[in-house]
DNA sequence: CTGAAAGCGCTTACAG
DNA sequence: CTGAAAGCGCTTACAG
């Protein structure tokens, strides 16, 4: 059987297809009764919008769009892009919006699909991750004019809108807090050092490392995953001159490099202290469990989301700072013990 | 200035939009040299097709969808979602194809998704996970005749297609071990006693328990997260006739009820045996490192969105029986301490 | 308040 | 091989 149109509807109310719209849509130019007559058939036959045809006259796909730029088997144990969606979602599917993702390998991929879903009128508008030190993406998407939301610092680029936090203010409470307690020696396990995340919390780890006379300062770069991370930790441990402190730049990699010292016969928080970036459940449920940067990820997507919504709805919006990760202290870190 | 239509192509190839319709399309109707200077003109003036009038001529949209009815912040602590999640991504994303999620309330707001979905040719097919008992989205779903695949067993219900696997042979054989290693006090934390799949646990859990005489084979029922997982763990740590081991529905809350049985000062396994069902890097990483049901499950949704696929394709498609879960013994199972 | 009509950007028979 | 035209299901000025 056919779906029901509006000249279905039209018909059988004995009224023209634009009146059906009128009334359909809540606009003036129809009679209240004529309304609800139209309103009480619609429902009757089952009739639904064709999304497709009110797309071609110009409405909106109540849709947005996030690329992401990573295997997509990594999305399942990196707890930070579920806990963003989450909030992304929340805050969505409050208004009825749905939220597209689409997988892709490469950034010259990631730029055709926006050009795509805007020439296709796919999506009202996008979140954007994972910003690069130099990234393509911005200007090419300001040259599409697609509403975007800018999801981590962007610096200073003209016409975008972003929700970031400081990722350099982290680094420094983190550092200063083992430094406090005594640790002469601190190491880091970062992450990907092409996002601009990463660069700016490298930036600031070897600048408050050299202010506290705390060295090398070295930064083990990884691609994130729990092997790399497990990679990196073993190196440290087994240098000749072990770091008494990591600092790591995700969840995953922690635990990861946790399950490493207890392999290699180190004591945590007694050998080697551990802090993680970004806290979630693993963290708090490890033994011991881990001190850890955290910050409300799903609130942060929230926010992202309500600012991309405005951008969309053609208010001027400003950048939105959100508030900083800050140090839950656990059992992972202590003074350094005296060596022997 | 105004997004280039085939008109504009038309106009300057010196041919008619239908021509220029068959060479964007790789149609036969057009002579290969006006096929190139068709493309040569859409590449330079930056054409892209408008899905919107596609679509509204037939075509398809592309997109898969699939409506969570979960919490949206259960998304991000919830590692089984996300891993189906990309598995169906990385299968999808190697077709450019997109996936569109929504998180909704309840099952009525959902069938309205679909309603709504299929009504705007929004989704050319959707994934349905969660299945509950008595679920009236089979009927729905049937109803519209919207492509769909089923994520988790069916039961015999005609014309659906399901990716499933079975849920009973895993408890059978996790009991089984325990009763081998000496266990005869077997309790169970379960899942939504509403779901199709928990039941179906529930009640392998019995009939194995009857027959090897392991009783009385409670199962707690839960909601999945990690503080009923705690809450459940503690009331059954701390009954008269306590467990000397508990089978978990999923990861999460077998690694809350570890932490409970730490902070009753309980040791494990040597006071109690846990295991947990799905098997994250979670599991592997706590400590002891969790015996596990363990499954591959983004594979699992690589199969589901494959299926749907063929069914969107048109093909006959049967349903798949995906492998079992099996039994990872590690660190958090062993023979039960003799009762002082 | 209502009707008739054009237009959104494609696809696809139907004639030449 | 190519052109002219109808049609997909809406929305929205424009007349009455």
């Amino acid at each position: 059987m056919k779906r029901p149109t509006i000249a279905d509807i039209a018909q059988r109310a004995g009224v023209s297809k634009g009146a059906v719209s009128y009334a359909l849509n809540g606009q003036p130019g129809v009679s209240e009764s004529t309304r609800r007559r139209v309103l009480a058939i619609a429902k009757e036959i089952g009739w639904n919008p064709n999304g497709a045809a009110r797309a071609l006259s110009g409405a909106p796909s109540d849709t947005i769009g996030m690329v992401l730029r990573r295997p997509a088997r990594i999305l399942g144990v990196e707890p930070f892009f579920m806990e963003l969606i989450s909030g992304v979602e929340a805050e969505l599917s409050a208004r009825s919006y749905a939220l597209t993702l689409q997988v892709v390998a490469d950034q010259a991929a990631e730029i055709e699909v926006y050009r795509r879903w805007w020439g296709e009128r796919r999506v009202d508008g996008v979140l954007v991750c994972d910003l690069r030190v130099d990234d393509p993406r911005i200007t090419a998407l300001a040259d599409l004019s697609l509403p975007t939301v800018v999801v981590g610092s962007l610096g200073e680029v003209a016409g975008l809108v972003s929700v970031w936090s400081d990722d350099a203010a982290p680094v420094v409470e983190a550092v200063e807090y083992l430094n406090a307690l005594g640790h002469r020696h601190i190491a880091r396990v970062g992450g990907l050092p092409d996002l601009r995340h990463t660069a700016v919390r490298t930036e600031a780890f070897e600048e408050v490392c050299r202010r506290l006379n705390v060295e090398p300062a070295l930064t083990i770069p990884t691609d994130y995953t729990g092997e790399d991370g497990a990679r990196a930790t073993r190196r440290l441990l087994s240098s000749p001159r072990r770091p008494t402190a990591i600092l790591y730049d995700n969840d995953v990699m922690a635990v990861a490099g946790l399950a490493v010292a207890h392999e290699m016969g180190f004591s945590v928080p007694g050998d080697v202290s551990l802090v993680a970036w970004d806290d979630s459940v693993l963290c708090q449920l490890v033994h011991p469990p881990l001190t850890a940067m955290s910050r409300d990820i799903p609130a942060y997507g929230g926010h992202a989301a309500r600012r991309l919504l405005d951008v969309i709805a053609g208010g001027s919006v400003a950048s939105l700072q959100d508030v900083a990760a800050h140090l839950i202290p656990r059992g992972s870190t202590a003074a350094p013990a005296p060596r022997a």
